[in-house]
DNA sequence: AATGAATGAGGATTCATTCAT
DNA sequence: TATGAATGAATCCTCATTCAT
């Protein structure tokens, strides 16, 4: 049935650069897979046959599914991290407290997945998983955390030191709190039509933004 | 085999007030188990059980599981915003921002049950109910949002209309996501006993007080 | 696909005697397959569809598989002590040696499945059982073991009281061993028709008749 | 990475000798960790990374799981041939009954990991043997018990040819027999802590020693 | 209205064994 | 010879929901 002349996909994954990027392809086809559907419809029978594997093959590279997403999870909260960072890095005077909202929430809007995974993060993902990834994913969290909070203190001159993280932790509570509110179940699409209603149909990226704008001004006057 | 010559229970819920008491028997009994317990451990058949009914009659006043709690939430979430409501009406003067935030999440606090609720409510409880839940619940908020939401305004004079109930959406939201840092599994809690980690060790109620007074000041900058 | 103008099953066993009837007719069924088949090869799966029911159904009468099995060796068992009793208890006079372990080799030998059960009751099916069903079990063997000893006792005036009983355990280790003598792999099997090896074709019936006439010799001796 | 001048352990077996010490070498890994765990909880994968040695590798030598550890029972097994060998041969004189039954008893007291592995012989490890490892370890089996039988009549001069190996033939049934009826799941080891049930607590030294002596007695008896 | 027996979908995971390198 | 990556078979059990009685 499969007759292709030059196999694209390498049969074994010897070197620790090509197991790697195997690794890296079963996240990117659940990642995929993930994006178009529920986090229960992913199956890992579904993963491995879309990327041509077995399903014990998977196992090879993750102990138990909820690994698997967290190893996700961990690589998109750091891209997210590196596009705040290098938006924070690329300028270097004082933001207003506008613009920083502005900033936060821009990166956000442009990196969705990691916030319906942030969604499940303690629900789901991080129910089945080992110790070492556990702490694995805390740390690298914790480490961005800081940095990120670091630069952020720099822009926003009213921050005292820590504050820059606590923010993060807090607009990371938001956005769980925001996209539960925002992901509605199909009846509640439809009941959400109803005119009396329409307050309820809050718009994520605009809601975040307003209210990350609103946290920062009250921390801002904190002080 | 059971004679009792005055049965304590009634056997048959005939009249609409006995069947609205036998409801509300039920919605009681499953409230109670699941303050001590996670969702997906309180049974249909544990709540007919414990009420001393079989589990198709449980169907017979709630066509879902999901229904049921969604029920649940409709009186808890009632039952807070009449706390806040009694609170806010309780006197006439404005309020300091301080003296709101720690209302509010004063409330909270003695509701911990319904934050819990709140955290499932759109990955769960609303994925599997009818339309006629759905809208009556939602109409249910949105009513005491708007309600609770002008008392609000009325002591909190640097609102404008309608910012009262955005406010507690937003604390919804600020809810879930806090509900979610706290409520950890076990591997969690054991890797956030890690000395590097210990930042992550969040108290809800103090984290959510400090995060409700910030972002109320930073609407009444805004203004 | 099924029209049965009248159906052969009951469909819903409401009563406790159709409960019990279905429950045994589960049994029976398990038990059919278990006798031309490993255990292994005896799938929940199978029994249900066997006995025209849906798998789940199958876990309403028995906790697991093993407590299932564990049922069909009480039943099993309490029907060979039946048949020894009632042997032991057709005479009054004292039994030779050779008589009594004629009774009981032959007792045995009608009931062969209850040593293929034997064989592999403290490895699977002892292995996943609740205590209550334990607890029923030993409870029911204990009882049996004491009164057939007591039996035994009375036609073999040599036994002290307690030997009866001592001697079907003795008995009982005898069958599992000569079980797994006995019951070859079918490699075994292959290697015993090698001619120095006719030795190991041993007849568990005639080898456990002689065995246990030694040991009852043995034990008449050592008074 | 690692680069031992002299690595402790061959990389290669090329001659033969070495083969046979590598071989060895697994038996002997295999053999420790079956005597602190039960047989299911040895892994192949396990015995190969205690040796140092990949999982693949273990397959060069053996060629299945139950072929290993048919292996180690053919070599304990010998050594348990060995020492009741020695214990026959260190006197002349005939034994009394009894003295067969302790020195035969002791033997196996001493070589636990014998009866474990013998009472696991017939359902797992003949399960999935070539027929050469079959042919080998029978044949092997066979002329011990030969061996070991005409040793012991001599000493129990009331043993007719080939009584001797009969003896030892079902004193493995017994010993697998009781085996079964002392290793018990942790369940079954709490129903037993019923006081009606203490007298399930065999001590599988004692019960040994006892049948044994008492089959002994028997068989001397029958002449 | 009440019962509770029956249903049945649904999926992760282990580990001996193979075989490409 | 050695490696270790890849394979894949195989199955129990839960529990919300239905529906015959």
């Amino acid at each position: 049935m499969k007759k292709n002349p030059t196999p694209p996909v390498r049969r074994r994954a010897i070197k620790d650069e090509h197991k790697q990027e195997r690794r890296q392809a079963i996240l990117d086809t659940a990642w995929r897979m993930f994006q178009s559907a529920a986090y229960e419809a992913v199956t890992i029978a579904g993963i491995a046959e879309a990327q041509g594997l077995a399903k014990g093959t998977i196992f090879l590279y993750f102990n138990t599914k909820e690994e698997l997403f967290l190893a996700i999870q961990e690589q998109q909260l750091a891209a997210w991290f590196d596009a705040v960072d290098s938006q924070l890095e690329g300028g270097a005077g004082a933001l207003t407290v506008a613009e920083a909202a502005t900033l936060i929430s821009h990166s956000i809007e442009e990196h969705v997945g990691v916030t319906r995974l942030l969604a499940i993060l303690s629900t789901v993902l991080e129910q089945n998983v080992g110790l070492d990834s556990a702490l694995r994913f805390k740390r690298m969290v914790m480490e961005r955390l800081t940095r990120t909070g670091g630069l952020l203190e720099r822009r926003l001159p009213f921050l005292r030191p820590g504050q820059g993280a606590q923010i993060f932790l807090r607009i990371q509570a938001l956005i769980v709190g925001l996209r539960h509110l925002a992901d509605r179940a199909p009846v509640i699409q439809k009941a959400l039509q109803s005119p009396d209603l329409g307050a309820f149909n809050i718009d994520f990226d605009r809601e975040l933004s307003e209210t990350i704008a609103a946290l920062l001004r009250g921390m801002e006057k904190e002080t």
